[in-house]
DNA sequence: GTTACTGCAAACTTTTTGCACGACA
DNA sequence: TGTCGTGCAAAAAGTTTGCAGTAAC
């Protein structure tokens, strides 16, 4: 099932609202970006984007859509799927925890908290197919980032 | 604060095991791998664990590290901190919601689900900084896959 | 008319693969 | 001894960057 038309809309005008606001320029390749982010629900890599925004702008580049999908992102108004950019990482740890993620940095930090064990999978979760892990992710800024923030704007 | 000796080696020992009962040799280089990750803390990427590794086996190639991960990880044996592997996923849904990931395809599927939107993060978790957002992420094999997996085994 | 944005090309980073030699069981 | 695993090298995949022309405001 497609996300309506009418939601496709509401969203790319919420879209490029923000880009403006932020003081960038809205062009067409952009409004295209965002419209194809919008309609999309399988979560797309900037390659599918791609080839999607070439359909109506076949003149577009793939690093037009990388910088696009990268301010949106910067701007919050888009989200990476995985927490972190960059090389794949590994955790061996076998006790059962959660992850604190840094979203600007990548730091990740462990967080053990029985509570969140003991969350229930709704119902319904199962018609994806079979479970084998629950893991809760809070995303935040560091604090040795926010001090990096705070020294900015002094 | 590192992980205790005693628990480092129980780690091994549990990975050294695992790696007999599937049938692969245990080399000194997965050895060694299995070392490192067990002892790390900081979910290291490949190229760091290749550092760590290279102080005790200096011929050591990056190649076999990256092998050694993905034979731990395929065996379950570790795990990526990112569920999904390859090219960086986006979502421009804004409304609330969470994710099944099938670990065998990188199949993403929304969840939406008022108890899960409710979850508030624990007291303690605020010391990492400042949080942004919950997600609870619910890993597993999608129908697709698990249908795959049933053909093979006749 | 400015200034920011785009497309192109090249570079860089991360990951995968083919092959011959060497090591485990 | 046979087979699996390793290291080397090269390639593939994913992402970033510098620059000159182009388009938004």
């Amino acid at each position: 099932m497609p996300v309506p038309e009418s939601e496709v809309e509401r969203r790319v005008a919420l879209l490029s609202q923000a880009l403006r606001q932020s003081g960038m320029r809205l062009t067409h390749q952009r409004l295209e970006v965002a419209r194809e982010i919008a309609r999309s629900e399988t979560h797309p890599d900037v390659e599918a984007v791609y080839r999607g925004v070439r359909n109506r702008v076949p003149t577009i580049s793939l690093d037009t859509v990388y910088r696009t999908l990268a301010a949106l992102t910067e701007l919050g108004l888009i989200k990476r799927v995985s927490a972190t950019s960059g090389p794949v990482r590994y955790d061996a740890n076998p006790i059962q925890h959660h992850h604190f993620v840094c979203t600007r940095c990548g730091l990740i930090r462990d967080l053990y908290s029985p509570t969140l064990d003991a969350l229930e999978p709704p119902e319904e979760s199962s018609v994806f197919g079979r479970l084998e892990s629950v893991e809760v992710q809070l995303r935040g800024v560091c604090e040795a980032c926010k001090r990096k923030e705070d020294d900015c704007e002094r």
